[in-house]
DNA sequence: ATTTTTCTGTTGTCTATACAAGTTGTATAA
DNA sequence: TTATACAACTTGTATAGACAACAGAAAAAT
């Protein structure tokens, strides 16, 4: 199972950007510095370079060189990145709590089943988290795991609270690009509880499929999104 | 003003597509033979696939080729193709109903004012539309062009229906990118009206900033969308 | 001191080539 | 008939190099 060069260059530098060595607003090293680092040539450093560009973790500027992306106002969510990088990466102070989890579970939320193609997993591992922002509670999210190939996931905490640098640390799967689906809805009694809202608050409804280096193995999520105070945005 | 090789062969191609000289599934002339047609080496021809694959025009398949991208039984309309081209390659029926415009007025829309840095805009060119699928009111879209190298704009009816094919034909103006912020909000009573749901009814709102191909040229919406039926995807 | 020019380093575009790897159809062998 | 092997074609990955376009700093001219 060979891993293409530029696709390693990619992991290396996202986690040389996540970690904070690369800080924010900074400059990554040239292209031609990086050719030499990984022994590559420009148009292989540049097509891990782009990869990170579509990712969102970097911008590039004529000229200058490429910096690693600004925080945006309102939270990047649409875009690839999980939830603490977008947060830490931004002066807003983030906080996650664990509702429930991680336990394995069959998938039971029946919304997800046009997502899964013909994948045929047995058992998932389940999170369901609170995000908050400035304390106030943003988001509920739901992900469902494959428990496939990933010793000691649950009895290990997250590395920094984070699950996309748990996967790309400890079991080098680096989650690569993703789609979904965005429904507006009335936010149930429960939901609105959690979020501290008012019931049937109109709420933002995200299902998420998340694809990875790894093929076959995906991640699923389900977020329930408060947008009163902070956008969802995306570029593309 | 030269525009690069790959960005001619982007914009000749999705003519192509959007048109229906290539047809929906079906396989596009190989690397080599678009190499030929255009004069370019096959990064070049790739360089330009890259970006439609981007934009959700094709998809690729190893030892095979590139086809025209099926539609997607939800509305792929977080992805960058226009209206007409997602419903019209989709089986469903689609239908326009202007509700106001083309005309000149000045952006009033105060929500805008974040995405717009600082362009400097005067006079905008004004739509607002309400799109519907299967006779089911869908979505109302407010849109501001800026008024400035467009002649007989106003005057002149769309082609086929279409903003984004007649800005790429009549004035060769391709759009490439687009920026969004997502919310949910409840849907006031006049909106609500027209998407004939009730009142309050939790709805989707975008807003958008579209890049294209002339430099400081931007297109911006307001789109409000009933997602009941429907779901907005988008894939990343 | 200020403006202009030049230089250097950066990313953007493009050519030319090579081999790897996936898909499909065809010919061959069992 | 059914496998198997092969050939032809496709996209994927990667190398090596060239020049253009842009940004910023340094040097030169005013």
């Amino acid at each position: 199972m060979k891993i293409p060069l530029y696709r390693q260059i990619q992991a290396n530098l996202k986690e040389k950007i996540t970690s904070g060595m690369y800080e924010e607003g900074g400059l990554l090293p040239s292209e031609n510095d990086l050719c030499g680092e990984f022994n590559a040539t420009r148009m292989t450093v540049r097509q891990a370079l782009n990869e990170l560009v579509r990712e969102g973790y970097i911008t590039r500027h004529h000229g200058k060189g490429s910096t690693v992306s600004a925080s945006r106002k309102s939270l990047g969510l649409l875009s690839l990145k999980g939830w603490t990088e977008v947060v830490v990466a931004s002066d807003r102070h983030g906080k996650t709590l664990v509702l429930e989890g991680p336990i394995i579970k069959k998938l039971e939320d029946i919304a997800f089943k046009p997502l899964i193609d013909n994948e045929n997993h047995q058992e998932f591992i389940f999170f369901k988290r609170l995000r908050s922002v400035d304390d106030l509670p943003m988001m509920i999210e739901q992900t469902y795991i494959p428990n496939e190939n990933l010793p000691d996931f649950i009895e290990l905490p997250l590395i920094e609270g984070s699950l996309f640098r748990t996967l790309l640390i400890r079991y080098q799967i680096d989650v690569q690009s993703m789609t979904q689906e965005v429904r507006a809805i009335a936010a149930d009694k429960e939901t609105a509880n959690v979020l501290k809202i008012k019931n049937k608050s109109p709420i933002l409804h995200l299902l998420r499929k998340y694809k990875t280096s790894i093929d076959g193995f995906f991640l699923y999520s389900s977020l329930y999104c408060n947008t009163e105070k902070f956008a969802i945005s995306s570029f593309n």
